[in-house]
DNA sequence: GCCTATCGTAAGCGTCAGCATATGATTGCG
DNA sequence: CGCAATCATATGCTGACGCTTACGATAGGC
C-alpha cells in the first residue's frame, strides 16, 4: 500500500501544462485556437450534432463557444448549416479543409509529445499511453 | 504504430477536470484553498525556503501568492519568520497543525482518487500510478 | 391556436490568472 | 561609502473563463 506518492492531480497537472505548453506553438503555426482544436478534433470523430451538445461535449460553455465557431466557419474549416428539419438547429460539419488541418495538426502536436514521454522506458510509454486510452474511454 | 488516437492533453484534460471536481470539496470542508494546500504540500515535502522560490517551485505567481501565504499563517498552517542571516527573505515553515491538515486532507482526496480509476483494471490501476509517479519524479 | 421549451446568439457579471511595475527594506560588491 | 541587486509586498492591467439573463426564431405538446 504505498500511501506516501503525491496526489494524481499534483503530478498530472504539470504534465498537462508540459503538453499544452509544446502544442501552443503547433496550433499558432496552423491559426487555429485551443478551442478551435477542440472542436475540430470533436466535429471528425463525431460528425453531425448540434452546437449546445458539442458545447458540452468539449467541456465549453455554450455561449463562449460561439466565436470560435464563427472563426473556423470564416476560415472554411467547418460548415454551419440550419437543420431542414428544425429550423432552430445549425448542423455542424468540419469541412474536408477542416479535416486535413485537424489531422496535419495531430500529427504534429503528438511527434512533440513523444518529448514529455522520453524519460519512460518504451515499455512504460505504451503501456501508459494504452491505459490513459482506457481511462479516457470509460468517461 | 498506434497514430489513431486522442492527443495526450485530449485524454488528460477531463481526467484532471475530474480530480480537481473531487478535490475541491475536500478541500472547502478544512478551509484550505488549492493554491494553499499546494504550498502546504511544498513545505511539508521540502521545508525552508524564500517565498520567491516556492512561488516558482508550484508554479504560481511570486506576487499572487501572497495572499495565500496570509491566510496559511493567519490559519497557524504556516510560520513566516525572517531569516536572521538575510533580513530581506522570509523563512517558510510549514506547522505542526499546518502538516497535520495537509496530510489528512491528503488521504481523503486519494481516497477520492480512487473513484476516477475504479474502471481500470486492478494492476492497471498500479501500473498506471507507478509509471506517473516516474514521469513526475523526472521534471 | 397557445403556451412552454429549445436553439443560437448577445451581453454583462464576478473571479482569477499571468504579466508588469513600483516601493521600501536590506544586502553585498567594489 | 555608495550603487546595484534581491526580497517581500502592493497594485493595476489585460484576457479568459464560468455563469446568468435576455431575446428572437422556431417546435411541439395540448
Amino acid at each position: 500500500m504505498a500511501t506516501e506518492r503525491p496526489d494524481l492531480a499534483a503530478m498530472l497537472y504539470p504534465l498537462v501544462r508540459d503538453l499544452i505548453a509544446l502544442e501552443l506553438p503547433v496550433l499558432a503555426a496552423h491559426n487555429v485556437s485551443m478551442w478551435g482544436y477542440s472542436v475540430l478534433t470533436a466535429l471528425d470523430d463525431t460528425p453531425v450534432r448540434t452546437q449546445a451538445a458539442l458545447a458540452e461535449a468539449i467541456g465549453a460553455d455554450k455561449s463562449r463557444i460561439i466565436g470560435t465557431l464563427d472563426e473556423l466557419q470564416q476560415a472554411g474549416l467547418i460548415e454551419r448549416t440550419p437543420d431542414p428539419a428544425d429550423r432552430r438547429a445549425r448542423l455542424l460539419s468540419i469541412t474536408p479543409q477542416g479535416r486535413k488541418i485537424r489531422r496535419t495538426v495531430r500529427k504534429e502536436i503528438q511527434a512533440q509529445e513523444e518529448q514529455v514521454l522520453t524519460t519512460l522506458a518504451p515499455a512504460d510509454r505504451k503501456t501508459f499511453v494504452r491505459i490513459l486510452q482506457e481511462l479516457h474511454a470509460s468517461r
